[in-house]
DNA sequence: ATTGATACATAGCGTTACTAGGCATAGCAT
DNA sequence: ATGCTATGCCTAGTAACGCTATGTATCAAT
């Protein structure tokens, strides 16, 4: 379950750079180690969404091999969005960290 | 959002010591910072469940004020269930900071 | 007496990821 | 030729699940 990262996941797979609906897929995969591989019914939805938010621009394309291609882009608006989104995130996992035992606090992250 | 987190942050709450739904609130208030800070709609139900689950086990009692309050204790099987389910929440959070940048790479934590 | 904190409880709601289904093309093997 | 698999996009409906709203009750303070 993921309810409420789900559109922080698919910015952040765009960070890279530009991708289409089933690579960002197997992008997000490969970039979680396996652990979140998304079914289709998941991320085109949440494409749409996060295109009709602004936060990415589409256009068609053609592959080499000749398919068609929906091929998305962060938006400045989107990178803000993420930006914010992973704020947010770094909270709610502090928050976790602080539940689980005083103490054994977690250490910090090395950020970019 | 705490979707599908809900249990593990109440299990955890309970590690100190048995408490009552009402101190439960407070004590993951406080632990969290003040991050979250859970309805009475969200938590007695969830109490409900974890008992019934065989998590959880409660008996009433009287404090000295006079109220009347529920205790709640975890159970051998709520202690395996939290374990489990940090086991999950780790995977999870590690899936996040492998999406947030590849050249950015968590350092191997430095150990426990 | 009225407000606020404490204390428990539940029905119904709304958000949101997911299931299940559909359509279509390319490449490979049988 | 004919499946089969992977690629590639899309949507309607479902279901999980935390939360809102509401009710009840006791105690302390104003």
């Amino acid at each position: 379950m993921l309810k409420g990262h789900l559109d922080m996941i698919v910015l952040a797979a765009l960070v890279g750079g530009p991708a289409h609906g089933y690579g960002i897929i197997q992008e997000i995969k490969r970039r979680s180690g396996g652990a979140f591989d998304l079914p289709e019914g998941t991320i085109y939805p949440t494409l749409h969404r996060l295109e009709k938010a602004g936060y990415l621009a589409s256009h068609w394309t053609t592959a080499e091999s000749g398919r068609k291609r929906r091929v998305y882009k962060m938006t400045r608006r989107g990178e803000r969005a993420l930006s914010d989104h992973r704020a947010l995130w770094q909270r709610f996992a502090d928050a976790i960290g602080g539940l689980f035992g005083e103490k054994a606090r977690a250490p910090a992250r090395s950020h970019s």
